[in-house]
Formats: structure tokens, sequence, C-alpha cells
DNA sequence: TGGCGTCCGATTGTATACAAGGTAAAGTAC
DNA sequence: GTACTTTACCTTGTATACAATCGGACGCCA
């Protein structure tokens, strides 16, 4: 593999997981020293970095990792609303039926069968199910531009999910609402799709912020 | 400037205004050298537009301007109207009285009086407002994410101009959209204005088409 | 004592040299 | 004649050396 995509990826999921806490200093000899690779990769990498917005160009050209504060969740979540809203209704105007009906499915009998490759841990299970959802929506949008648009988003909200986590009864709601969205792509109902995703949004961000820590970041 | 700030300007525009056609290869040192830059600032340059979209690799690792078919700007505009009106319905939200009411007097006088810096041919009157509506909604989205999106949106949009003209009863239409859509935001009717987004954007897109050769390019 | 100027250090920006990979063309064998 | 293999060139990928700019600290002068 290329150094710069090897970079890219240490990087990108370093910053996902939070080892590399927001406003980190990102200094270029230290970092290539640190990754194994030598300046240019690197730059590239922080380049592609910078594009997606996990990484911005702090005081002196400096490199930091990006903040997520209450706000930025917020407008995070403003931008996600707009994108899934249309993919929604992009996926319910070209309904994939085999798709969707096997999610369905899947959501109805609590995540057994999703993700057959491996066992996963009961724990991240609805994760996984959301994120087949999520991918599946995706797929169905069709766009290149807005697929390219969400694929930036899913790291940013992958971040958000590191620093919130939801209890038992919010999984199960969200369940119903996941289920609400498919059944509304399956009937080729647009405006319900959209609404569905928009509702589900509303209620996912309300538990995020309110499962945060009280300081603003 | 820095060079790699040079070089990406140059061939943003460049391939803006279409002096620099749909696959066209853009080999390293051939570019650098036609650009006056080194290797290394062109790669940053050209991994900036290739997050753009503006530039993609081609087989061999080669990079080339990215095509515009009709496809495209069909999927172009799904991305344009989940941005546009969520942007809408965001500006309604946080209404500037000010600024808006100062468009829809320019919308109503026929675009005398906006854009006071320098003058501006009749011909490129309409699309000046229609920029500052535009510009002036993206600032009240006021979320970075949605801006950031919008921002790579633009690129496209004025490429897309290129490739099409609008005549002038589209053109009246199109302001009585760009006014219905302001009226909706100073009335803080967020569904209204989105609704009256997405019209005006069916619209454009429409004429945009209709207006276009008919090879698919 | 405070403010300003200069110098030193470190960091990023750029250029170039070298390595590796891939593609195309040419030659040979079937 | 066609298909496959091999070779050579061209392209991109990487590393490193050098230049320039920014920040900070120290010292001097008012």
């Amino acid at each position: 593999m290329r150094a710069s995509e090897t970079a890219y990826q240490l990087l990108r999921d370093e910053i996902i997981q939070w080892k590399l806490e927001p406003g980190t200093p990102l200094g270029e000899v230290e970092t290539s020293l640190r990754l194994g690779v030598s300046r240019t990769p690197l730059r590239e990498a922080l380049s592609r970095l910078i594009a997606e917005g996990l990484v911005r160009t702090g005081p002196g050209r400096t490199a930091v990792v990006t903040s997520l504060s209450r706000g930025d969740i917020v407008e995070l979540f403003e931008l996600r609303e707009a994108l899934e809203t249309q993919s929604a209704r992009l996926a319910a105007r070209r309904r994939e039926r085999l798709v969707f009906e096997s999610l369905r499915a899947d959501f109805l009998a609590g995540g057994r069968g999703a993700g057959g490759a491996g066992p996963v841990s009961a724990e991240d299970r609805p994760y996984v199910l959301a994120d087949a959802l999520d991918l599946a929506i995706d797929e169905a949008a069709a766009s290149v531009y807005l697929r390219g648009a969400l694929r930036d988003l899913r790291g940013h909200l992958a971040r958000v999910r590191r620093s919130a986590h939801s209890n038992s009864e919010r999984l199960a709601r969200a369940t119903t609402e996941h289920v609400l969205i498919v059944d509304a792509i399956l009937a080729q109902d647009e405006a319900l799709a959209a609404s569905a995703t928009s509702v589900h949004l509303h209620n996912s961000l309300e538990n995020i912020l309110a499962s945060l820590p009280e300081d603003t970041e």
C-alpha cells in the first residue's frame, strides 16, 4: 500500500477513536517519524484530512485535530439531516426491494443474522445494524456527489458516537424509527421516508446532547 | 502566495471556465512545467481538486479533469436540492432581516444596485444577483459543515453554467422564484422556504437540461 | 520598568533526485 | 496471423536537501 494511504488511514483511525484528542498539534516532522513515513506522503494525508474536516490548519500553518463541541455536533446534524433525508427520498424513489426487505427482517430480529462475517458483540450489534441501514440508503442514493458528501460525514459521526453512548431505551426506540424508515422506502413513499428520517435524526441528536458531559468541550 | 495555492487557483479556474475540457489528463511533469511550479506543490493542488471532485484519478494513477454529463448534472442537482433546501430552512429560522430585505429590493429592481463594486455587464447581472442570494443563504446556514459542502458544490455549478445558457423568459421566471424564496425567509416560513427552493431548483434543472446539446457528452 | 527591535530557532514550503510500478510496444513462438 | 511474453520507457510515489517564513526570547534603549 502507498505510504500516503497508510498515513491517512492511521491518522483517520486515531482521530475517530479519540486516540488523538481535539486540539492535538500534528507537527510534520514529529508525525512523519511516528508513523514511519516521510514528510511528503504525510502532507498528502494531512491534505485529505483537512479537506475532510477532521484536521484544520491552526495558527502558524500548524495542523491540529479539529474540535467537536456541542455546537459542532448540532451543526453536523444539520448537514446530516440535509443529506440523509434526501438520500431516503431517493432510496424510496429507486426502491431496491430485496435489500430493504432483508434489512427490515434483521431489525425485527434484533440484529441476529446481520453482518454474517464474524461474531459481533451484543453491545455493538445495534450500531452494526444502523450502519447497514445507513450504507443501504447511501448506496440507493446513487448520486456520486451525494455519496461523496455522505462519506465525509460518516467520519465525523463516528467521532460523535465515541463521545456519546445510548441507553437501552433509546436503542429500542431507534429500532422502531429505523423500521419506519425502511417501511416508507419499501412503500415508495418519498415524503414519509424523508420525514421519518428527519424525526429519527432529531431524536438521535437529542439523545446525544443529553448524554454529553456538561462542559462545552 | 504559496505555489501550491497558485497552482490550485489556476487549475480550478481553467477547469471551471472549460479551458481544460473534461477528460484532459493532467500529467504531473507537464502540468508543473506549464504552471511554473514544481511537482510537490502541484500534487498538493491536485489533491485538493480531487477531494473537491473537479479532478479524478484515472487508470494508472493519472489525474484527469472529471466529466460533466447530463447524468452528472442531474446527480449534482440532487445534492444541491439537499443542501440548499436545508440552508433555506435554516436561513428562515435565523432570519437576518436587513440582508434579505436588501436582496428583495435588488431583485425587484432588476439587479440595479447589486454588486456596487465595479460595472457588471447586463448579461451577467442576473447571475450576480442569483449568486448574491446563494451567498446570503449560505451565510445564514451558519453551519460550517453545511457551508463546506456548499462551497464544493459551487465550483461544480459554475461549470454547469458555462455549458448551459438561460433564455430571457427563464431569467424572468427565475427572478419570481427568487423573490418567493426571499419572502418566505423574511416571513420565517421554513417549510415554504424549502419548498420554494425545491421548485426553483427543479425548474432550473429542467431549463439546463433542455438547453444542453443532445449528445450525452 | 516597559516597550520595541533584532537575532536565533524551529517549522513549514519547495525543489530535485531516486525508486518502483505500470503500460505499451515489439518480438518471438505456436 | 495471433497471442503471449519480455523489455524498455514513462509515469507516479517517496525521500531528502535546501529555502523561507513565522514565533519567541533576549537585550537594549527610552
